[in-house]
DNA sequence: GTTGATGCAAAGCGTTTGCAGGCCC
DNA sequence: GGGCCTGCAAACGCTTTGCATCAAC
């Protein structure tokens, strides 16, 4: 988990100021820890707060940030980048299960992957630096709510996760028109 | 692999004509069976063959092809989605590795998957019905490079392989000012 | 005549950029 | 005053959509 003072100091290491936005917006991606922000809702959390605040300033302390290494950028396929703070301790092992059913988020980190990596490598020579799993399916919930028949769908959800498995690929599946979800919307966690 | 027949039956079922326009867009995923198309470089090898036949249409018709199973949504990081013919026989197993250096995308299918999920399903609870797995490195032929210090940079290489870990993931990093990798220029394979 | 497909152009969305102004060492 | 930072608005690129037209049953 980085702290404030080592941001601070790699900002400066870099000659980058820490500006009252950029403050403001560390501050939204450090209160909402574990969520998965897209630009836009650190905006609209921002203007809560400071209503002149720009969108373009949004975007280039996200890249900053994610320049220093402080954010890790993610793609669950809504056709916008989603945003995290990153643990400098382990970030190879953070992966994602993505519920179809309700749009919730979860995180895993297994070190499963650790003798999957080992095989690919050892099969094909490639060097593993990075990796993005993510699995798609049913979080518990929704498969007891299926099995009752109770509808479980989240009405904060992500609408990545309400697509066929086909098209969820890409955030190109439908630009317009989709379910706005609420910043901080994905709210179940697991480890 | 699906056979024409095949694809033609689920069109009909569906109630979809197939006509030339379809026909032809069907024909370039299929000469480019293997390789990951984006929808502008269907496009160009579309305009090739028929001059005015619209982008509109292509985007339309790589939709419904989504839809029927056809082909399959992937999204490497450099901001458009790409597709590829879809294997109904093993739609599960069947991953990149994309190097880093010269943006090279290699598949692979790897049983060693089914433990991972089997834990994971064990572990969470959460039924997993598909994945998306990417790992980031350097292909053999570039850490070969590497050691003997020869630079073996693709040209035609999709850039977002050439981006720090940190910022590969979703399209968003440089939309603009990209290096146009040629249509098929991800050239080698591996099983 | 209805239904579906097409091409064109325009719109939509997330993101980036140009620029004039502001702040601070 | 030079350099970094900001907000605004416009631009950008990929994708979708509205609409008039066309083709097939």
């Amino acid at each position: 988990m980085p702290l404030l003072k080592e941001i601070y100091e790699r900002m400066l290491e870099r000659g980058h100021k820490l500006t009252p936005q950029r403050w403001a917006i560390l501050n939204i991606f450090l209160q909402n820890r574990g969520q998965h922000l897209s630009a836009d809702e650190v905006y609209t959390q921002l203007k809560a707060l400071y209503p002149n605040h720009g969108i373009a300033t949004v975007y280039r302390t996200i890249d900053m940030l994610v320049d220093l290494g402080v954010l890790k950028k993610l793609e669950f396929g809504d056709g916008r980048s989603r945003f995290e703070i990153c643990d400098p301790g382990e970030p190879e092992h953070h992966h994602h299960l993505i519920c179809q059913q309700c749009g919730t988020v979860i995180e895993f980190q297994e070190d499963l992957v650790h003798s999957l990596e080992a095989a690919i490598q050892r099969k094909t020579g490639f060097l593993i630096q990075d990796r993005t799993i993510k699995f798609y399916g049913l979080c518990s919930q929704c498969q007891q709510a299926q099995k009752t028949g109770t509808p479980d769908r989240n009405p904060t959800e992500v609408s990545a996760t309400a697509r066929s498995p086909q098209e969820r690929e890409a955030g190109a599946g439908s630009r317009q028109g989709r379910a706005e979800g609420a910043a901080g919307g994905e709210g179940k966690k697991q480890g």
